[in-house]
DNA sequence: TTTTATTTTTAGACACGCCTAAAAATTAAA
DNA sequence: TTTAATTTTTAGGCGTGTCTAAAAATAAAA
């Protein structure tokens, strides 16, 4: 009954997971062909066979959705990717940069008891080094509450980075360089309405000039007003 | 250059490697078959295409052995396996039957910084919960000397268990059993021709029988004469 | 040495996961 | 609403890693 899927097809239920979002959406072919790395061709084929498997609800030209079992199984997925991850910094001192490709990897070993182990050694943490929340054993989620992105924050606003997007080593990188990470207190000073940048200052730093692709990766959670 | 070989290539290099032993024997397709549990057809499938790669060197109805690269690639596959392994026991409470099985997985997850952290994390160990020898990072593996099988050791000598065969679950647990373990110290008392099975004492414990199916896979150092 | 048994290789097939090119359906624009 | 652009699916193909059945080579027995 429970046979074993490949990690292409676990890779397609992650993909459809983060796709679909909150509101679980319907995805699109092409929207995951692209995060796949694949043509839209490889994407039906695919679609079709975990929509036999229950796995995905696929209808031909209107999009797919996880079912239950589906989602339960991506979420699994997502638990193991985000305790690797958290290992890989808390215990062995990688960078927040150098931990999602080996986690691409290790979120497919199949040991229940080896992954509860981890998050028993990290001591059941709540977030991974980028802020996403890690699963609990049960699949349950804790979404953070009032998490904004920096792009959308008001002038004046004194806000906590809680959550950087994970896809982009170079944002990572760029991050550290200008010494933001999980924690920093941002206070937003200005935006420039030519090109929506905006200038922020880290407690007890310089003013410092953000573009709007780097506050649209990075999320907040308001502080206080000055 | 440098391709990426798959799962399945590791695995036939780690196994050409257990099989060919230290004298770099030449290994036939059908040992290879019945230890990767595929037929005979497949494996020679997959030896052309190692020799094509360079990995194994190999002609026709005379067996294979693994070229200098093979057997580096198969060594660091070796060395993989064996840390993982003993991370599971040493870091997370594994019991040394539980932990073959995910490091067969493990084995194949590719970051040179992650296995050489965990190496660190664990101090750079010498052996493996069954008492098998790790690569280093350069590839240098210090096999112990002067071991030799429970099965050969003469009557009235005391010996050291300092490896175990790891393949069976089954032996693993019935040595947790009869409270066998690495390092254990073991006095033989007694060969009965009959059987060929030996009565041995733990130091401190009664003398119990031991099947010559299971003093063959026992390895010991000896100790001194009683 | 001839015959028989065993081992190994070839031949042909199949599931998987991907691809390109072309057709079909849907959506957007005129 | 008809036409054009975009998205998605189908059709056909390819490399990998496996299999079965049959042929060939080697090893063992007579
Ligand atoms: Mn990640
Ligand atoms: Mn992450
Ligand atoms: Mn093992
Ligand atoms: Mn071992």
């Amino acid at each position: 009954m429970e046979k074993k899927l490949s990690h292409s097809e676990e890779n397609y239920l992650k993909e459809i997971f983060h796709l679909s979002g909150e509101l679980h959406e319907k995805v699109s072919t092409n929207a995951l062909a692209e995060r796949l790395n694949a043509k839209a061709s490889s994407i039906t084929d695919m679609l079709k066979k975990l929509g036999e498997k229950k796995l995905v609800s696929y209808q031909k030209y209107k999009g797919c959705s996880l079912t239950q079992k589906g989602e339960q199984i991506a979420i699994y997925i997502i638990r193991k990717h985000r305790l690797w991850e958290t290992f890989l910094v808390n215990k062995l001192n990688f960078g927040w940069d150098e931990v999602h490709d080996v986690a691409e990897q290790l979120e497919h070993i199949r040991s229940v008891k080896l992954i509860n182990s981890i998050d028993e050694l990290l001591n059941f943490p709540k977030y991974d080094p980028h802020g996403d929340p890690i699963p609990d054993k049960d699949g349950n989620i804790n979404y953070m509450e009032s998490k904004i992105s920096l792009s959308e924050t008001a002038v004046k606003s004194k806000v906590e980075v809680v959550s950087v997007d994970e896809d982009s080593m170079a944002l990572l990188k760029y991050l550290d360089e200008i010494k933001i990470s999980i924690g920093t207190i941002l206070t937003i000073h200005n935006r420039i309405s030519f090109d929506e940048s905006m200038e922020v200052q880290i407690a007890g730093g310089n003013k410092m000039n953000i573009s709007k692709k780097v506050a649209d990766s990075i999320g907040v959670r308001f502080k206080s007003k000055i």
